[in-house]
DNA sequence: CTTGTCTAGTTGTCTGACAATAGAGATTAT
DNA sequence: ATAATCTCTATTGTCAGACAACTAGACAAG
C-alpha cells in the first residue's frame, strides 16, 4: 500500500475478514461457534452477529439455532453475480476475457425533459452523455450509454481519463457517495443503429439493461442503458426463496 | 390458513413490522431512534440492530452514526426485485395483472446424464418434468419448464394441485427447506417450438432465465428454464456499488 | 428395536453500559 | 458583523455477560 492509510472501520475490517474466512471454508462446512469466532476476530459477539446477518442476507451462510453456522453450498463464485455493480472490466476479467474500449463519443448538451426529471435536476444545467462500444478479442460485445449531470463528473476529466467505465471514474473522483443502482432487465431486438455499432444483423437478439444510480442521499445521478451480446456475458442473480403465497 | 399454526419467530415478526414501517415512511425521512424503536417493537436493541442490518444490506435504509437512520430514496417498489424468488402469480399480481395457467404437460421419465449431474441424483430415480404456458389477459406471456427428482415433490400431488407454480407446491409441501436459487439471465430468439407455444414469430426476442434451486443443505433439487415475453414483466435488481477497481 | 430422557454445545435474545460521531447552538476572536 | 471555535446533546457503533431456546447425540428403559 503506497498511498494514504485506510482507517477502515471496525465493521469494514470485520466484513473483509469474515468474507475471506467464508471464502476459504469448503461449502457445507461449519464455521467456528460465535463466541469462539468473536474471540478470534477480536470483536464482541453482538458485532460479529451483525456481520453474520449481512452474509446470511446475501445467502453466503446459513444459521441454525442449536446447530451452528454453515457455509452455503452455491459457492463464492456467486459473488460475481448481479447484486454487486462493478465495471465491465472487472466482470470481463473474471470471465477470462480482456476488454478494450472501442469507438466512443462524449457529448455535452441540455437535458431532455425526461432526463431532467429522471436525474432530479433543473434544465439549467447540462448533461454529459457518453456512448461507447466495448470489445473482447477485437469483437464488439456491448454498447453502453451513460447520461449524467455535468456537476456530478467533470466533463474535462471524463474526456481525459475515460477508459470504458463511467462508474469507476465517479467512484474515484469521490465527489459523490454512490450506494445503489436500480437495474431493469429486458431482451430487445437490435435497432439498425445498434446493429451497426456492434457489427451484427438488424433484429438480432440483445440483452438490455436500464439503470439509475443513486447517491447515499437518494439523488439519482446517472442514467444508463446498455446492450450486451448474448453468450459473452454470464449475468446471474442469487435469489432468496420468499414466503409461500397460497 | 387452515393447517398448522405458524409460530412465526420473533425475528420474522420483527422483520415484517420493520419492513412495513419502512414502507410507509416517506423516502429520505428519518426513522425513530434505535432505543425508541426497540421499545415500540418490544425487542432488544441488539435484535433490532440485526434486523436493521438486513435492510441496510438490502439497500432499503441507510444509517449514519451520530445522525440517524434514513429510508433510502429508491422506494419500496424495489422489493419486487429479482433478489426474492417468488411465484409468477405474486409477481403478476404486483403489476396489476392476473395470471392464468395455459396449456401444460407433466411427464415422468429417467433423467438425462446432464440432469442427473445437475440435480445431484443417481440415474435410478426418475425426474418429473413440468412444462407450461402462463397467460395474462388471454395472451401467452411466458413458457416455463421445471425438472426435479420425483422424491422431492410427489408427482401425483403435482398432477392434482398444479396451478402454475412448482415453487409454491414445493414450499407448501414442506418436504424440503428451500433457500436460494442461482439464476442466469440471457436473451434468446424464439425457437419454432417456443414460438408456437407463445403464439409469436420464430426468431422473436425473448428473455431467458435458467435456474437451479438449492435446499438448505446445498442440494440442487430443481432445474428450470423459462422464456418471458418482453414488456409484460418488469424484472429489476438492486445492485450495490462495489469497490473501485482502478 | 423403539422410545423417552438427559446433556453438552450452539444460536437467539436481552440488559445495561460506554465510545465515537455529527449537528446545532453558544461563545469567542477577528 | 462575521467567521472560527467550543460545548452540549442526540444518535449510532461497540462491548461484556447472562439466560432462553433449540438441536444432535448418547444413554437408559421398555
Amino acid at each position: 500500500m503506497l498511498n494514504a492509510p485506510r482507517p477502515l472501520s471496525l465493521a469494514a475490517r470485520l466484513h473483509e475478514d469474515l468474507r475471506a474466512l467464508i471464502a476459504r471454508t469448503p461449502p457445507g462446512e461449519r464455521l467456528p461457534s460465535e463466541p469462539q469466532l468473536a474471540k478470534t476476530l477480536a470483536v464482541s459477539r453482538a458485532t460479529l452477529r451483525e456481520a453474520m446477518r449481512t452474509f446470511e442476507t446475501e445467502g453466503l451462510i446459513h444459521r441454525r439455532q442449536g446447530v451452528g453456522t454453515f457455509v452455503a453450498q452455491p459457492p463464492t463464485v456467486m459473488t460475481s453475480g448481479l447484486e454487486v455493480l462493478e465495471s465491465i472490466h472487472t466482470l470481463a476479467a473474471r470471465m477470462g476475457m480482456t476488454m478494450r474500449l472501442g469507438e466512443y463519443e462524449i457529448d455535452t448538451r441540455p437535458p431532455t425533459p425526461a432526463e431532467a426529471a429522471r436525474l432530479d435536476m433543473g434544465s439549467s444545467r447540462n448533461v454529459v452523455q457518453v456512448s461507447w462500444v466495448m470489445q473482447a478479442d477485437d469483437r464488439p460485445v456491448a454498447y453502453l450509454v451513460d447520461t449524467l449531470p455535468e456537476d456530478v463528473l467533470d466533463p474535462q476529466r471524463l474526456q481525459r481519463d475515460f477508459t470504458g467505465s463511467v462508474l469507476d471514474l465517479m467512484v474515484q473522483s469521490g465527489q459523490v457517495a454512490l450506494t445503489t443502482s436500480d437495474t431493469t432487465i429486458n431482451a430487445v431486438a437490435a435497432t439498425p443503429q445498434i446493429a451497426k455499432a456492434l457489427g451484427i444483423q438488424r433484429r438480432d437478439v440483445l440483452l438490455y439493461f436500464e439503470a439509475l444510480l443513486y447517491t447515499r442521499e437518494g439523488r439519482a445521478v446517472d442514467y444508463s442503458y446498455s446492450y450486451y451480446l448474448p453468450g459473452y456475458f454470464n449475468f446471474h442473480v442469487v435469489r432468496r426463496v420468499g414466503k409461500a403465497t397460497p
